[in-house]
DNA sequence: TATTATACTGTACATATATTCAGTACTATT
DNA sequence: AATAGTACTGAATATATGTACAGTATAATA
């Protein structure tokens, strides 16, 4: 599979947005439309070279005919296959092959927004969040967060489920749902602080 | 919504199998192959029939524009449709279609048991288990119960999510993880405890 | 330097498609 | 007996749509 480029990620995401909403594919007209092209034929050079790099199929001749491929192996956007990762003290929770522990088929639009894999939790630091041991925490890869936000921090090698509070430019407050536990008050300018991602869901199994 | 014949259901699958199979929805043309009709308007009588009745839509002047509305009561097809169903204080959780807010798409293998439907749980009683407001429980229908299984259980009209405890043949509490409730104690000789079913599951969304 | 891929505008046209109209026939309901 | 719904065939047509052709421009590659 070739790389794909940004103006084509538009016209492949926008493809995948249209089908989401109406139930059924966009026509060349309708991507025009929606990203602003003026010609129809703009649409049609993107849709044959995401049709050459594998991303879409066109069924030729009818009408809508556009279907996106769904290829796991790329992006973990398409991927109905979610990875579970243990939350070890120690490292950095990576999709590496040796820290997956097993992977749940789920629908892409389970949870209200796209997400990158599953943590299983440990610790009852956010038990009073309703996260408890074992839990399997949605987790979307993202730097957009907003106070309050359910985050997984890292702390050079120590990886945690905490609540985002930003005191200050400075000053990050990671808050546990626990009172047998305390904030972590990071200094952005001693220490460094990696947000892995984001809670945008949970799961659990009994 | 109005009752479907056998033939609108015929259209209706046929639809169903259409997009399933190729990603998009089947012109009259295409339904007229599939099913052996020799007029497209033959389709098209039925399409406006079952848009009448509530089962698609239709986006007038669009090519394909056939979506199916989602109705889990029409699922012989997408058997992993799970409804979701409100906890109401008054009255048992029935898959009557006043109660259903919405449908999850799932596979049936989600959770470590099969399951029946979701419940909007309402109230902090089981919070110090992990489940919260709005949180969804994947309940399964069954009289297979033991103690500290997580039960909903309904006497009279009142609805509850608790633990099981039995504590004698004649004497069954349910248990609250929220220490400012208390113990809901059943005498079966008096009262009459319907159990709807267990928690096999939850699932959050935020 | 020539070639290829990307990224568009603009026009044109064959055909794919929705949709209407005119019929026929059967069934159930009022 | 009249009306409405179902279940079709068959033909006609406006328009929705895919798709080719003719350009322009930029960037990367061989």
């Amino acid at each position: 599979m070739k790389e794909i480029t940004s103006q084509q990620q538009r016209v492949l995401d926008c493809i995948q947005i249209y089908i989401n909403k109406t139930g059924f594919p966009p026509t060349r007209a309708d991507i025009c439309k929606e990203l602003g092209f003026k010609s129809p034929n703009s649409a049609e050079t993107h849709l044959r070279a995401l049709e050459k790099k594998g991303f879409i199929s066109i069924e030729s001749g009818a009408s809508r005919g556009i279907s996106i491929i769904n290829n796991d192996r790329n992006s973990s956007i398409n991927s109905d296959e979610y990875p579970i990762i243990g939350l070890v003290a120690a490292g950095s929770p990576t999709l590496a092959e040796e820290n997956i522990m097993n992977t749940i088929n789920c629908p892409e639009s389970f949870f209200n927004s796209s997400f990158d894999y599953f943590l299983k939790v440990k610790g009852l630091s956010m038990k009073n969040a309703g996260i408890m041991e074992d839990d399997l925490i949605a987790v979307k890869k993202t730097s957009d967060i907003k106070n309050g936000d359910i985050v997984i921090a890292r702390i050079d090698d120590e990886v945690t489920v905490k609540f985002f509070n930003k005191k200050s430019p400075k000053i990050v407050e990671l808050e546990p749902a626990n009172e047998d536990f305390e904030n972590i008050v990071v200094n952005l300018e001693e220490e460094e602080l990696h947000i892995e991602g984001k809670s945008v869901g949970l799961l659990r199994k009994n």
